[in-house]
RNA sequence: GCUGAAGUGGUGGAAUUGGUAGACACGCUGGACUUAAAAUCCAGUGAGCAGUAAUGCUCGUGCGGGUUCAAUUCCCGCCUUCAGUACCA
């Protein structure tokens, strides 16, 4: 016989799987249309499958990256055999760090790297048979893409947040607000500080200073923020790249520094954002943890003005300077109102200066963002004159009063008339309102300390305060006294690395500033400590303590001797503090005595806003996300600078492409990489990017240096692939309606409050602004388990640490001998023959086995057969310093140790998928992989247990080659007659599947094939009618194979698009049951039963059966519980 | 600490409107085929006890209770493991 023609008759998973590779991207079998033409799958629905972006690293892929991608390519083929319009592509998210930290060292561009790991990326991809639609492909760091990731920016950088329409919208409509009525009225989501003007100011200002202003309201900006810094990496961070205070990259220490850096402002989505987790289909855990990063919490912000202050320091330290953050923008302005009085003001600062009335007085001061006329700092006290000067701001007076008023001001006003006209009396006034000042204790600061509490009902149990070791206030309140004991804590606490201060929380620090604070309804004063279980950056790093009803405070108050005042009704404190809230009455607490918990903190709210002391405020965890990178490899921004201000760049003239550089570390002037681009200029003139030596800040301007962080791209990307080539816009109008959105995203958890958050925010904003129909842009998300690896190891043994070895070979002892050794408590040379006969070991061994006596050592797992039995050749060429190592052998092989460990090169225990595909076949790798267990589970990987799945598939390929010699065969008469049994069993099958896969059950699908598979092979089944259903069953689970039967069934078209069984109850109706008899709920046997049968008729029958006879020996039993179709359970 | 998920044979796992625990597979044991090995096929395989055997009995889904004729499934209390988060005021 011709062997050619044996190979063809038996399964060969190489020669199929290679053939149908070919022939589904020549035909473009899964090429998705948007929507589909006329005739073609017309009317169909359209569903869109969706993997997570992959970066394709250098290293390639381990078994455990394709188990989301089998999964999420079973259910987009499933669908298309539904009559689906499906969209499954794939692309690369190929900007990022690894490239660029490779280009540093070698010196290669990043571009060329990554271009060489897609191409194996997608060779391994490809060898797994996926049905991804290439002609969609996209890749972040193609300038045609990041094109469109320049325009989003943008469009950011042209939106502002409206809380009163609650969406973003164009800057133009701000511009326009800021016109007709200023700024004041503006419910918006901007930086804090802003300074207030009126639609007249608005107009007088420069264009830098409107573009200064607009830059505090923009959803992206500029801003000075302390970020997250790496020296190591020489680039800033957000948040969730830090995993416990270390890069998530490389593990290098971060720092906090002071740095300009463009921000997104995602604060201004934090409430849709969590309102939105309600109407998506996602993972309760990770829903769980965007609403914990987002970190809502509701409460008010209270102030505590501050008493005390140090003598001798009222003046220095610059005390006097109260401007706000535009203090620069309103100097100006204060010295030309101070060279340029009103009579009455001029009458007016006669009396007051030189402390003419016995306090310092500064005259058109700046107060935070506002020029208040006359000032006494250190009573707080504000004197305003209605003049014509002030004409412009008259329409504000109430919201300006009622700022300063929260700032802890007291403001008093007169007209002109009055100071002109009765001085005298003006002046009376003046010196009640200096006597009646609050300031008891020593002379005020003029400054306050706000504190955010979500408890405001406790107000009454403040007893002291706690501030960061950073707080900014700290040096201003600190006491000579307490000087040296508060530096020495600051400089211990910074000393103090971030995974120190977690690893001890229970150690209570802290020291007194000496300071005091005056409590708002009692006025009684408050001592203020700091300490570091108060952070910088949460709130405002300033915590009211209440230690009866927090325990830190509590410890904190303990640890000090500071009073611990109870206003809980009947509650014990003195043992712990007591923080439910729930069915708390609250005592000792003036007004809010006697009120229930929720009563009381909505009265104190109400209160605290009465008396200005406060307001009600819902605090939010999340910070907008830094957006600069000073790296290379990302895209660059398509901005300006001039005269400081950033300026985009007109979208008509994006992409801003990727300049080249000589060399990827920041300059020596320690500039972004980019500062190295000798061509990186921006021509107003020409648009386009010319000669930095054509900088002249007139007509051509330096470039941004920084690049966008490596989420931009991937935020957006969902969208891309719906119209992936469109030239001019980011998608169409047409392919966005039609897609809409992903209706399953299969991923990793680990995206959780990175990309699916950033991904959120800027779908959001596309949608606000009217680019995208649809809010949420994922609609079911699925995360998948990770695989792990099963490491192998040899045991060497450690007898040189013993006296006197007697021999400097490594020995290495089967693992079982080890094992044995230990259970037996034996000593290890003791009656093992291979041992003994090593001269040395019976003189150095004096204690029974341990494993303490042997180092564990990884050997590839590449070395290890399935029965674990090492190839000891094989490992000596593997690590040279073993070759001349001995071997203790087991029944004449070396077993190695297992233990179940991340997959990872260090631990050699990676599989890659390119062995289990040329060994067994893409069509077994998917099987298995979808066979280990449920999707979602982390689970181990077992190469040894991918023989079920493979002897599955030739099991299956035999049911098709019953022929003689193995050929193929199938039955294709059309009577059903006689095909009760199989046909049960292609129903039973179909039904199951389609559950299972409805369900994301993917293992129990594999389950079901493989007993179909057993049983037909039992019935000798091979009539077509049976077998060709099965295999539309079985093609999105294994699609090469089904292919090949499906052609060789005779079809000459793909079977990816055949249509899915029709599942028909009636095939698997059953006359009878086999009815399990239990005794006192046990199951002892079985009866079949007619199913027709009622009741009593059961009980009848299987009263009488002589089984049960047997069984109850003679006893009557109590109670016969008998339900139809189910179980019989004898109660005796 | 908090949040979430999960604990079932030697292993991966199956079974929940409460109704025959351990499907399917790996591994292991024995057998067939073979000079031999691989591959393939057949049989057995939760533990314990009794019996030559057929078989029977007892225990058994992390632990302790509870509800029920009946609990892996529902309720209460605990333990352990994994993941995320971390002094969030």
């Amino acid at each position: 016989m011709c062997p050619l023609k044996v190979k063809m008759m038996q399964y060969n998973h190489k020669d199929i799987e290679e053939y149908w590779q070919k022939y589904w991207a020549e035909n473009k079998t899964f090429k998705s249309k948007n929507p589909p033409p006329l005739g073609e799958l017309e009317g169909a629905p359209k569903y869109y499958v969706l993997d997570m972006f992959p970066y394709p690293s250098g290293s390639g892929l381990h078994v455990g990256h394709p188990l989301g991608y089998i999964a999420s390519d079973i259910y987009a083929r499933y669908k298309r055999h539904k009559g689906f319009n499906v969209l499954h592509p794939q692309g690369y998210d190929s900007f990022g760090l690894p490239a660029e930290q490779y280009a540093i060292q070698t010196g290669q561009h990043p571009a060329q790297t990554t271009e060489e790991n897609i191409k194996t990326y997608r060779k391994q991809l490809d060898k797994i048979g996926f049905s991804f639609d290439w002609d969609r492909e996209v890749r972040t760091s193609n300038p045609e893409y990041y094109k469109w990731t320049q325009w989003i920016f943008i469009q950011l950088f042209n939106s502002w947040y409206n809380k009163d329409s609650n969406k973003a919208e164009d800057i133009s409509t701000l511009i326009s607000l800021f016109e007709k009525q200023g700024n004041a009225k503006i419910n918006a989501v901007c930086d804090e500080n802003i300074l207030s003007f009126s639609a007249e100011e608005w107009h007088q200002f420069s264009d830098s200073k409107k573009q200064a202003v607009l830059l505090q309201y923009r959803l992206t900006f500029l801003s000075d923020t302390e970020v997250n810094w790496c020296p190591a990496l020489g680039t800033v961070l957000a948040n969730d790249e830090i995993i416990n205070g270390v890069s998530e990259r490389g593990g290098h220490p971060v720092i906090r520094k002071k740095m300009t850096q463009w921000s997104m402002r995602i604060s201004a989505y934090a409430q849709r954002l969590l309102d939105g987790l309600s109407t998506i289909d996602w993972p309760q855990p990770l829903k769980d943890s965007q609403t914990n990063w987002i970190g809502r919490s509701q409460g008010a912000m209270v102030e505590f003005p501050i008493l005390s202050f140090p003598k001798g320091e009222e003046n220095t330290s610059k005390g006097y300077l109260t401007g706000g953050n535009n203090a620069h923008l309103l100097q100006e302005k204060a010295k030309e109102m101070r060279a340029n009085p009103t009579q009455a003001e001029a009458i007016l600062w006669q009396q007051l200066r030189g402390k003419g009335l016995g306090y310092k007085f500064r005259q058109q001061h700046l107060i935070d963002d506002f020029i208040a006329d006359f000032v006494c700092l250190s009573k707080k006290l504000i004197i305003e004159v209605d003049g014509k000067i002030h004409d412009f701001q008259q329409e504000k007076y109430a919201e300006r009063t009622q700022i300063l008023e929260n700032l802890g001001y007291k403001v008093i006003r007169f007209t002109n008339e009055e100071v002109i006209g009765n001085l005298d009396k003006v002046l009376e006034t003046i010196k009640l309102n200096l006597d009646q000042a609050p300031l008891s204790f020593g002379k005020g600061l003029g400054d306050r300390i706000s504190v955010f509490t979500t408890r405001p009902d406790t107000i009454f149990g403040v007893s002291f305060m706690t501030l960061a070791p950073e707080h900014e206030l700290v040096s201003k309140i600190t006491t000579d006294e307490q000087k040296a004991a508060v530096k020495n804590y600051i400089e211990v606490t910074a000393k103090r690395s971030e995974r120190e201060r977690m690893a001890d929380v229970k150690t209570v620090s802290g020291v007194f500033t000496g300071g005091y604070a005056e409590h708002p309804f009692t006025k009684k004063p408050i001592p203020i400590w700091i300490g570091d279980y108060v952070l910088a950056g949460y709130g405002t790093g300033a915590v009211m303590a209440v230690p009866c009803g927090d325990q830190r405070d509590y410890n904190f108050a303990k640890q000090f001797g500071i009073e611990i005042p109870n206003i809980f009704e009947n509650l014990d404190i003195s043992e712990a503090a007591h923080a439910d809230k729930e069915g708390t009455v609250i005592a000792n607490s003036d007004f809010l005595s006697g009120l229930s918990y929720k009563k009381a903190l909505q009265k104190a709210i109400e209160s605290l806003e009465e008396n200005g002391f406060g307001y009600g405020k819902v605090n939010y965890r999340l910070r907008d996300a830094v957006f600069s990178r000073q790296r290379y490899w990302g895209e660059p921004f398509p901005v300006y600078y001039k005269d400081g201000m950033p300026q985009m760049i007109d979208e008509k003239y994006v992409p801003i492409v990727l300049p080249e550089v000589e060399k990827y570390l920041p300059t020596e002037d320690g500039k972004p990489p980019l500062g190295n681009a000798e061509v990186w200029a921006w021509c107003t003139k020409t648009n386009s990017i010319v000669d930095n030596s054509k900088i002249d800040n007139t007509t051509v301007f330096s470039l941004e240096l920084n690049t966008m962080p490596g989420w931009a791209g991937s935020s957006w990307y969902f969208n891309r692939y719906m119209d992936a080539k469109n030239p001019t816009e980011f998608a169409s109008k047409e392919a966005l309606n039609y897609w809409k959105e992903v209706d399953l995203y299969i991923g990793g958890s680990e995206h959780a409050t990175g990309h699916l958050l950033y991904a959120r925010f800027w779908q959001k904003f596309l949608f606000d602004r009217g680019f995208v129909p649809v809010e949420e842009f994922a609609k079911k998300l699925i995360n998948q388990g990770m695989i792990l690896g099963e490491s192998a190891f040899v045991y060497s043994w450690n007898y040189n640490n013993l006296d006197n070895p007697p021999n400097k070979k490594t020995i290495f002892i089967s693992k079982n001998i080890i094992q044995k050794s230990i259970s037996e408590k034996s000593i290890l040379v003791n009656g093992n023959k291979d041992i003994d006969d090593l001269s040395f070991g019976i003189k150095i061994l004096i204690s029974n086995t341990e494993w303490s006596h042997f180092n564990p050592i990884h050997v590839d797992v590449s070395l290890v057969n399935s029965s674990d039995e090492l190839d000891i050749e094989g490992f000596k060429n593997w690590r040279p310093e073993y070759k001349d190592a001995e071997f203790i052998l087991e029944n004449g092989v070396y077993k190695v140790g297992r233990e179940v460990e991340k997959m990872s090169k260090s631990k050699y225990n990676v599989v890659n998928p390119d062995d289990i595909v040329a060994e067994y076949g893409a069509d077994a790798l998917r099987l298995f992989e979808m066979f280990l267990g449920p999707l979602e589970q982390t689970k181990p990987w077992k190469t040894s247990g991918i023989s079920g799945v493979y002897s599955f598939l030739k099991k299956l390929w035999k049911l098709y080659h019953s022929g003689e010699n193995g050929t193929f065969y199938v039955d294709n008469s059309p009577l059903l007659e006689g095909l009760g049994e199989a046909l049960k069993v292609l129903h039973k099958t179909i039904k199951k599947v389609e559950e299972d896969i409805e369900n994301f059950s993917f293992n129990t699908s594999v389950s079901t094939f493989m007993i179909a598979v057993n049983e037909l092979t039992a019935l000798q089944c091979n009539k077509s009618s049976i077998l060709e259903p099965l295999l539309i069953l079985l093609s999105p689970y294994a699609p090469h194979i089904t292919e090949e039967l499906w052609s060789k069934l005779g079809h000459t078209t793909s079977i990816s698009t055949a249509e899915f069984p029709k599942f028909e109850p009636k095939y698997l109706v059953e006359s009878t049951k086999i009815y399990p008899i239990s005794f006192n709920g046990k199951m002892r046997f079985t009866i079949e039963l007619s199913l027709d049968l009622s009741k009593e008729e059961i009980e009848k029958e299987v009263m009488s059966n002589e089984k049960t006879i047997a069984q109850l020996e003679g006893k009557t039993p109590k109670n016969v519980i008998i339900v139809p179709g189910k179980i019989v359970n004898i109660v005796g």
